[in-house]
DNA sequence: GCGACAG
DNA sequence: ATCTTGTCGC
């Protein structure tokens, strides 16, 4: 199995992390409607990982937004490249994800992510770099409020309220399933906040996260596992083969 | 300065 | 993210 590297020229300090994010930021586009929810195809993404083994693995799945079946599915894992920073996290995520997308058979339609987009100390999460590079519409959604602050949305599906970075809204804070801790959304980039709502409506006809975030979240711990016991099998240590009996290095 | 902080 | 037992409920 191939392992994906640490692209060249990947950002090695938050500094240079931090300036990629300043010079990309304005490439996202806002403007567009995105693609009409419920129609064509939805394609989540996830990201799994083992720091011990300095191991990352990320799944594509991609659905039919109208029935929400599996319509193709892909995987690549690499090496880990970069630690999680707050505000840094697409710098860990990206390179697997972007190699996972690379590896489905047929165009992704608008990506849905775990996380944020505009909803960033930068205004320039995840969901926006992953835009920016691919130029697919892509949305965010997190699971957690991040440094955010929110209202309580009303207690019905479908309830939301503005998701506030001091007096600017950056996102919303969206109920999808009655009486459930709300999920938080943000715009990428080529979808509207209202477009992005609507999709993840679109997408939990059942359950509270995403099917689009469920379904990658299932492959890419799968990917890892198999990654991470492949790697044990290569290794005398701990995959079943006979102890190396090898000589203690003489200093 | 300290604490909080998507995954 | 990841480490983890049992438990409540469909």
């Amino acid at each position: 199995m191939t392992i994906v590297g640490v692209p060249a020229g990947w950002p090695a300090t938050e500094e240079e992390a931090r300036a990629v994010q300043d010079e990309l930021r304005g490439r996202v586009v806002l403007d567009e409607p995105g693609p009409p929810p419920g129609a064509g195809r939805v394609t989540g993404v996830d990201v799994a990982y083992d720091d011990d083994l300095d191991l990352v693995a990320a799944a594509a799945v991609v659905l039919d937004a109208a029935t929400l079946d599996v319509i193709a599915e892909a995987t690549a894992v690499g090496r880990v490249s970069f630690p999680y920073v707050p505000g840094l996290l697409a710098f860990r995520e990206i390179p697997a994800v972007l190699a996972a997308l690379d590896r489905l058979p047929g165009p992704p339609g608008l990506v849905v992510c775990d996380g944020y987009g505009l909803a960033h100390p930068r205004r320039f999460g995840l969901a926006s770099h992953l835009g920016v590079l691919t130029d697919l519409p892509v949305i965010g959604v997190a699971k957690n409020p991040f440094t955010f602050t929110y209202d309580d949305p009303g207690p019905a599906r479908g309830g939301s309220a503005p998701l506030m970075a001091g007096a600017e809204e950056v996102g919303r804070a969206l109920r999808t399933r009655d009486g459930v801790k709300p999920v938080f959304v943000s715009v990428g980039h080529r979808v509207s906040l209202p477009g992005a709502l609507a999709h993840t409506l679109a997408l939990t006809p059942r359950f509270r996260l995403p099917e689009t975030t469920r379904r990658a979240d299932a492959l890419c711990r799968r990917a890892l596992r198999e990654a991470v016991l492949s790697a044990a099998a290569r290794r005398p240590a701990g995959g079943g083969q006979a102890p190396s009996t090898r000589q203690a290095p003489t200093s």
